[in-house]
DNA sequence: AAATTTCTGATTTACGTACATCAAAAAATC
DNA sequence: GATTTTTTGATGTACGTAAATCAGAAATTT
């Protein structure tokens, strides 16, 4: 059986209060009783029984998604799977909440996370937008005690205690290794369709892609980026156009949202034999790879991403220590043939 | 606040104790009286607090892994997450333990699966091997009432609760379709490195690669199967005659363990620009994928399959549903650009 | 109608921890 | 040595559920 407290007590033959000032830190322990029951501690190999301090605590855990707004697919399937997770987690007393604020706006998510502040969540996870007010308001978090991470999107030199999300260089330098083998000696550049440079996961994307095209054996050239600021409509436009001006086009990397548009502009033109590697499964790009418009998918997993947010606010609340072997956040490589079963994000 | 056995209670117009006779099944309600308070029940909504629960029960859980022995590491990686996970696990309620059997031998494997059942353990996972006795056991273990999950190797036609692995025919698909890709238009055949056809992850992982060869554009021919029995001592010889007597040969597929054997043979003749691909991430195999002997790793997540099944063995020895979205087990891709930092399994 | 069986209620203890209160003991100060 | 301060002990309640006991009510059978 686990050692409990009142084994402790006995061991270190003081009583059960004095055992609850040791362990949850309260005054009125003299230094050498203290040592002593540390000593049991330690030698008994206790640990809390988490279930029951929590229920005891009748402690609840606050957490707040702070998202982008708009029909960004991938945004939307970690918003459904930030309710889904909320359904089960009643369980582990945990709320979740959901708040939107404009895409690519720095001043927004600042408020959003002030907000969050002032009502005194137990944590915060948000898609960071990288801007120096955004920075300020996560230092305010920290003065606070609050814990935050950031989602998806890192934010450079912030104070955030942990970022969930995959290694955008590495899938970057992913991205364009798969182009290259995948292109052999097919001569022709590359185009790369990005959201928005102030989205430092697409900025890292740009330069690990751009680091392996330049590693490759055969030199291709790499367009110049089209920014489509995550919108389907600019994103069609823009592909149009370099398909009809660039007709010796051998390769897309699209490196964000947008993909219906590019979907629709490959499929309005008729496939010739390009090329093609998204991020992010969504019904759109899942059918494109599956009737080959695609070649190749990376793909970051929503649902593991809101599930090793919440495990690691958690953990930061409880001033517990975060595994991060188990918490990293692998970068998914969808070819036709490995395309799971269901419906992704949503169920 | 989250509504309570008292709320319930309340609400139906009966006692606790009634409450708790219709919450666990206990005799002696009447259908009546009974219906009146899964009424209440669901009209608050309620859900069992299983911290509380667990606490009130005083229940652990005994879990026991079965797995090969030898020096597979793969397997091995595998025993060290079940010990990692066990070290953390003291909170969840949980007891893991491994037990190690001869590879490839169905009535050793049988026999521990009846020794678990007899020592009344709360769920097993077994690594399985595609044996008429295996299944008997696993029979046996259902009629006993205790949860069996099978791990990484699924049982054909059996009453296990649960296959906790990759998609193997998907698998071999993808490896087929890469194969295929990286290899373009160069000439020449594959060879294929298994372990054992008895393993029906094998045979399953053969089977979709042929497919997928079959289905690329460019005919290949694809040598006979090698039996390696995952010993890398024979997977050396196999491969080192191999490359010896097909000289074009232009890829391996390796799809078992043994691999240390395959790098080793592959040094020794010098790179002579083959397709490789294999599976399962290890020392051997980062290393070799590191310097370019290796192209590809397909790999399956050794922490995710025993987190995987520890959470399925206690939702089916609690009853409970089991999420089938989050319990899916992916395939990742490896290629030099995206291998994870660290030490994968140990640590 | 009496006897029996089947339900139901009321109450209690327990799980392991948190937290509060009050008294008693020990240590420090004067 | 008396007083104050600090430290410790003893005890109780609470969290939400499980499980047991025993008495009483209702239904069923005789």
């Amino acid at each position: 059986m686990r050692p409990t407290v009142h084994d402790i007590a006995d061991k270190a033959g003081v009583s059960l209060a004095t055992v609850d000032r040791v362990l949850n830190d309260r005054p009125g322990v003299r230094g050498v009783t203290r040592a002593r029951v540390e000593a049991a501690i330690a030698a008994l190999g206790y640990v809390r029984d988490v279930a029951a301090a929590n229920l005891a605590k009748g402690r609840v855990y606050p957490l707040v998604f702070i998202l982008p707004e708009g029909d960004n697919p991938f945004m939307r399937g970690l918003e459904a799977q930030v309710r889904r997770a909320g359904r089960h987690s009643a369980v582990e007393r945990t709320r979740l909440s959901v708040t939107t604020v404009p895409a690519f706006d720095g001043a927004a998510l600042a408020r959003a996370i002030d907000a969050a502040v002032t009502e005194n969540v137990a944590g915060i996870a948000a898609v960071a937008v990288d801007a120096p007010e955004v920075c300020d308001a996560v230092a305010r978090a920290r003065e606070a005690g609050i814990p935050l991470v950031t989602l998806v999107s890192d934010l450079a030199g912030s104070g955030r205690d942990h970022f969930v999300g995959v290694d955008n260089v590495a899938a970057g330098r992913t991205a364009g290794s798969l182009m290259g083998r995948f292109l052999g000696t097919r001569p022709g550049p590359v185009a790369v369709l990005a959201g928005s440079m102030r989205l430092r996961d697409h900025g890292e994307r740009l330069e690990g892609f751009l680091a392996a095209m330049a590693a490759m054996p055969e030199a291709r050239a790499v367009l110049p980026v089209l920014e489509g600021q995550d919108d389907p409509g600019r994103a069609f436009a823009l592909i149009a156009d370099c398909l009809a001006s660039v007709p010796d086009l051998a390769g897309i990397y699209s490196l964000g949202a947008g993909n219906r548009g590019l979907v629709e502009a490959l499929a309005a033109r008729g496939r010739g034999d390009l090329c093609v590697i998204v991020h992010e499964l969504t019904a759109e790009t899942r059918a494109a790879l599956r009737d080959g418009t695609i070649d190749a998918v990376l793909n970051q997993d929503a649902g593991h991403e809101v599930r090793s947010a919440i495990r690691v606010l958690r953990a930061k609340a409880d001033g517990l220590p975060v595994d991060a072997a188990q918490e990293r956040i692998r970068l998914d490589i969808f070819i036709k043939d490995n395309l799971p079963a269901g419906p992704d994000e949503d169920n």
